[in-house]
DNA sequence: AGCACGCCGACT
DNA sequence: GTCGGCGTGCTC
């Protein structure tokens, strides 16, 4: 019987048959290092293996449990129903553990005879580092015996000795002493604050030879130990399992609901997932005390490893991490929060392009642990589970009305009188104007939102209205101040502008518009000699005054809401609200409301004004937060409008991107598939499109989308299990796809 | 993903 | 005649 093995390439997972002799149980889950083109690749052993058809190689050698079988057992559901390739879903969420870094030993087997191959190996075993496809050939013959051990990592230290050469001065006599009675130090820099001395002074010593270095096994990366501590009962009835929901109240409030349930939950493991750093971090500050352990991109492979393994072996019991932690092979888990859980940080943009929520219900329900949802907003998916709201926290908002016409609908509350058209000083209003000054003069922070990256949006010609467009992709290009350039935002592509227009000879408008650059001369104009900041794609000021909490503006990109607030922001803006809302995309509201919402928590303790200039002074997720309203109120009318148009959660979405080189051959595949799944019985309502993508052209290819809607995921299952069949184009599918595109 | 194989255009 | 583009297919 054969193993299938998971592998970190984008491939399913593959035969491979037991070691040679190899008795026992299958090592599901454990990490195997197997044969692979002639080297070798760590892989995961995800079930009993069924085919027979090939001569299959062996797994050389078990190594450790690394996946917990809910989990694999999670990965299959979704590999079947998305016909993603297993391997890239490991590799999505098995953040570490796949590089084959492990002494191999090498024996010929006894009486073995090695002449015909060109490798000349010991009779005994022997470390071997060579690489070269020789080695395979060996092993493929049955001639070699191997052993894999995980090296021992080791780091340099120093110590004293009890002589050395020449005479030591006062301060070296002392930093040697102090030496001698401290045993070893890691490095020299701990060892001269030791000695109260400084560095010179103990390299000296060293270069005397009354201190040498020398290598000693590495102890662990810094770890924070669980604390033990008394339990408490939470303030709140959540069942014991299924999927709950907390959210609204300022963040404060929810991690002390949060708190007393994780404590409750601390000896049968508990996960905590967050969208970005920004947020890891804050979660972090509120609950380390507890005894947390972080998990993020940002660790290296090292820690990673070794967090990894605590977890395994039970002595790590609450992790907090971004989506990566979500492999985590927690022996038990009875609770998963998810931060945000509606938050786009959680679709991959590549490889598996899972949405991990998704995800982590399925583990949930493997697990049988509880799935806490909890954040600003609910998404309008989790509005179906039971859950709590907080009430909501009182805001500073104010509205610049944009829009010529400033009549308000009927149904706008009467508390708009403020808004008065205001078109006159774009970027900058009146009103910004006026608080901006105010912040400057206080001393305060703030800062302000850009739309888009660069000086501006479009070059456009005057009179024919022609834009430049970018050779490889559909998207317009856009003009930047510091090369005077323009630049495709998907490619990259880069081009200088004409100096008239290229279809009429006519004059090409002065790029002007919302960007990061723009709004900087402004302010900079505005307020001279006030320290003003640029934080965008291209351009990353140092920010460090700011944070430090020295008065100043900072003029960026969303990218800053990654970061913590700076410390003493009064004023936060958003100078051209209505960029937000240009996504040809459903979510486009509740997205709004989301950054909406984000922005007014986004300092821990301040509450900041938040300024938002818009030409939609009446969007009700705008209105949704001027008056304080509970969290779930504007998604859940949201939902009733998904509802009519049977969107999520009334339905399961499915994305078919069809990619061709040629622009005909990308329709007509499509058309194709659209024409072959109706023939299959899908009907209209099921099967929408063929449409040019957002994004018609990347890099070459023409892509057309058909968008898949189906009332369950049985039903989806079907209709992808018909696109099954050999195209003429690329055809990929996405599960839940969550596309921001303009 | 990497790597081999294979089929057509521009070159010493 | 070859060199080299990248399209297709395979890895167990």
């Amino acid at each position: 019987m054969s193993w299938l093995v998971a592998l970190p390439l984008p491939i399913p997972a593959l035969d491979f048959l037991p070691p040679h002799g190899f008795q026992g149980e299958l090592p599901l889950g454990h990490r195997v290092v197997v044969p692979w083109q002639g080297s070798i690749k760590i892989g995961i052993v995800v079930a009993e293996g069924q085919a027979h058809t090939h001569r299959l190689r062996e797994v050389i050698q078990v190594l450790d449990l690394w996946v917990h079988p809910t989990l694999i057992q999670t990965l299959k559901t979704y590999e079947t129903l998305s016909g993603t390739p297993l391997g890239l879903l490991y590799c999505d969420l098995i953040t570490c553990g796949w590089e084959p870094h492990l002494k191999h030993f090498v024996k010929p087997v006894e009486g073995a005879d090695l002449t015909a191959f060109d490798l000349d190996l010991p009779a005994d075993w022997s470390l071997y580092h060579n690489d070269s496809g020789v080695l395979d050939q060996v092993r493929e013959q049955g001639l070699l015996e191997e052993r894999f051990e995980f090296p021992i990592r080791t780091e340099l230290a120093y110590r004293g000795r009890l002589e050395g050469e020449g005479k030591l001065t006062p301060k070296q006599k002392q930093a040697w002493k102090t030496l001698l009675s401290i045993k070893e130090v890691p490095s020299l820099a701990e060892w001269a604050r030791q000695a109260e001395v400084s560095t010179s002074v103990v390299s000296g010593v060293l270069s005397r030879g009354w201190a040498e270095a020398f290598e000693r096994p590495a102890g662990p990366p810094e770890c924070v130990p669980v604390q033990e501590r008394n339990l408490k009962k939470a303030a709140w009835e959540v069942p014991e399992k299924g999927i709950y929901r907390l959210h609204g109240g300022h963040p404060i409030e929810r991690f002390q609901h949060l708190k007393t349930l994780i404590e409750q939950h601390l000896e049968t493991g508990v996960l905590y997932l967050t969208p970005d750093t920004y947020r890891l971090e804050r979660a972090w500050q509120a609950l380390s005390h507890i005894g947390a352990q972080c998990y993020s991109g940002t660790l290296n492979a090292l820690q990673r490893e070794h967090i990894w393994q605590q977890v395994r072996d039970g002595h790590c019991k609450l992790v907090i991490g971004t989506y990566g932690a979500m492999g985590l092979p927690f022996p038990s888990l009875s609770l998963i929060i998810i931060e945000e859980e509606g938050s786009d940080a959680y679709k991959l943009l590549s490889g598996s392009r899972v949405f991990i929520p998704d995800l982590a219900a399925k583990l949930s329900e493997q697990r049988e642990s509880l799935l806490l949802y909890s954040g600003s907003v609910p998404a309008v998916e989790s509005l179906r589970f039971e859950g709590k709201v907080l009430p909501p926290s009182k805001t500073r908002v104010h509205v610049v009305n944009y829009a010529e016409d400033s009549s308000q609908p009927e149904t706008g509350p009467l508390s708009m009188q403020h808004m008065k058209p205001a078109l006159e000083g774009y970027p900058l209003s009146q009103d910004l104007r006026k608080v901006l000054t105010q912040v400057a003069e206080r001393g305060r922070q703030a800062v302000l939102f850009a739309p888009r990256k660069g000086y501006s949006a479009l070059i456009r010609c005057r009179a024919c209205g022609y834009i430049p467009f970018c050779k490889h992709c559909d998207v317009p290009l856009k003009f930047h101040q510091g090369t005077r350039l323009m630049q495709c935002h998907q490619c990259g592509y880069r081009e200088s502008p004409p100096s008239t227009c290229p279809k009429c000879k006519g004059a090409i408008w002065q790029p002007k518009g919302p960007g990061t650059e723009w709004i900087l001369q402004e302010t900079r104009q505005l307020l001279p000699g006030f320290a003003v900041y640029r934080y965008d794609k291209d351009h990353q000021d140092d920010l460090r005054p700011i944070y430090e909490g020295h008065p100043g503006i900072v003029i960026g990109t969303q990218a800053l809401l990654q970061e913590k607030a700076p410390p003493e922001l009064a004023l936060v803006s958003l100078t051209l609200a209505d960029s937000w809302l240009g996504y040809s995309d459903f979510r486009t509201d509740e997205r709004y409301h989301k950054l909406l919402r984000q922005l007014l928590e986004w300092h821990p303790r301040r509450a900041p004004l938040l300024v938002v200039q818009t030409f939609q002074a009446f969007h009700a997720a705008l209105l949704a937060v001027t008056e304080p309203q509970p969290a779930d109120e504007f998604p859940l009318k949201d939902l009733s409008r998904r509802e009519l148009l049977k969107y999520p959660p009334y339905s399961l979405l499915a994305q078919v991107e069809v990619a061709s080189r040629d622009k005909t051959r990308s329709e007509s595949v499509a058309d194709e598939i659209q024409k072959h799944l109706i023939s299959k019985g899908a009907d209209a309502e099921e099967v929408l499109g063929p449409a040019p993508a957002p994004i018609g052209k990347v890099r070459g290819l023409f892509l057309t989308h058909l968008l898949l809607r189906a009332e369950n995921e049985t039903r989806l299952k079907t209709l992808l299990e018909h696109m099954d069949e050999r195209w003429k184009a690329r055809v990929r599918v996405e599960i839940n796809p969550r596309n921001a595109n303009f």
